[in-house]
DNA sequence: CGCCTTTTTGATAGCCGTCAAATTTCGTGG
DNA sequence: CCACGAAATTTGACGGCTATCAAAAAGGCG
């Protein structure tokens, strides 16, 4: 049997259950553009959710990469841990987003990625993937778009880590949160954060007290609300004034 | 005609000039790990030599995107420059290198390609890079290989412009560059720069007179000697201790 | 050969990191 | 369900690193 053949025949019915055509996120994860005929392929490789509590480990560094992750449930970060200590989160990751995209390289994991709440995951083992790609190029471009937009968010933030201070970074930060859970179809300007003054900090190049500060600054002009990981955006044109620009897509 | 059929027609004699199979690139560059039949295909849709006077521009932001681009003698910048007139330099690009990879989101290019000398390139239409994978897997798995390598850099700076201090980051550089050369058969220890402190600082964050200062730092500590653009590494051990540890691939 | 760019070096100011302590929240176990 | 302890957040004071402004010297291109 091709693995063709082998793509375009059912599995039984345990492993139906993860069906890309039936899920909510058809529209933020991997099958967009796809037809119904192309999402029933790929359905048929996503395997049942697993499920990581918060603080478990979806995947560690340096460990054997086999599958891709999309985010069905809650969200995560991934990070960088250097020999000496050093640290830097990556990247905060929301239902639809596609996590390993940095372990197809040396075909093992480079970072963490971490449950910042309880989650669940689809997994996609990347070799058939690679096979759906080859099946179907519509498949394949989207894939490398994905890849892609992946390295212009990595750019974006090269951007805000080389030069901009500290309030816009926050400012650039809470955009970038604000727009994403827009696109999700929640409230843009009221929402709970999931991750700490730390790991903000981490990811935007900050000390937590630096975050913080940021924080009160931006609350003292009434531009936001702050109560504790509780935002508020009460000025969201006088937000994107504070970075001088910066994109905040993604 | 399929698709191809055309691929594995030859072109007229014309257009066969930039012929992968007998380019000094082969190792450094897209046909690495390919078998000869494979090298020839794509050896076909690799268009002849782009010259690019040092200055000038291989492509401009928000320009449609439809090809990639190898280095083939050269180098070159990529740089996002914002509305508010910020600037930063994304990557310096040396031969072998693969230019383009953040247009395919878009369809458009994100940020400007200029060379630091003048330089050759090889075109790889972008439609003509898929047919290819299609046919070939191994191409494929390949390219997304490249792709993925580009986000892990990409991480690399990131940590970099994230935690580290001037000294830090010069010397982050500096073993980047030397590490890059040596792989190209060149000596790692002496060099010449070819991009100015300013774009130095540009790509690590820093102001030029800061970059300036690091240099002169590092020179006076015996572990490097700085004339202008060319520069000699003493002391490659000492050289790494300067920053806490970061990886200096590609 | 001459002008313009690049580089170096100095002085000063401002932003952020560091250290410290108080307050609130959250998770766990009783 | 409540209570306790650990973790997270906020705020203040201070110091260090880097940006900024300035000027001189060296190099490169036409």
């Amino acid at each position: 049997m091709s693995s063709e053949d082998f793509l375009l025949t059912n599995f039984n019915a345990a492993q139906l259950r993860s069906n890309c055509a039936t899920c909510s996120l058809r529209e933020l994860c991997l099958p967009v553009g796809l037809n119904d005929q192309e999402i029933q392929i790929l359905g048929k490789v996503v395997s049942q959710q697993k499920k990581i509590r918060r603080g478990g480990y979806l995947y560690r560094a340096s460990t054997n990469f086999q599958a891709l992750y999309a985010v069905k449930r809650g969200s995560l970060k991934t990070c960088i841990l250097e020999e000496d200590g050093r640290q830097q989160i990556t990247g905060f990751h929301m239902t639809g987003d596609l996590l390993g995209l940095d372990a197809i390289s040396n075909e093992s994991h480079i970072c963490d990625a971490i449950a910042l709440e309880n989650s669940e995951l689809c997994e996609i083992p990347f070799s058939k993937l690679e096979e759906i790609s080859r099946i179907i190029p519509t498949f394949m471009h989207h894939f490398h778009k994905i890849m892609s937009r992946e390295i212009v968010r990595d750019h974006s933030l090269m951007l805000l880590l080389g030069g901009m201070k500290a309030e816009e970074r926050l400012a650039s930060f809470l955009l970038n949160i604000s727009s994403r859970l827009a696109i999700r179809g929640y409230s843009e300007s009221s929402f709970n954060l999931r991750m700490t003054r730390e790991e903000i900090g981490s990811y935007l190049g900050l000390k937590l007290e630096t975050v913080s500060r940021a924080f009160s600054k931006l609350q003292s002009e009434a531009i936001i609300s702050v109560n504790y990981k509780h935002i508020e955006i009460h000025d969201l044109e006088r937000l994107k004034l504070k970075m001088g620009n910066a994109s905040c897509t993604t």
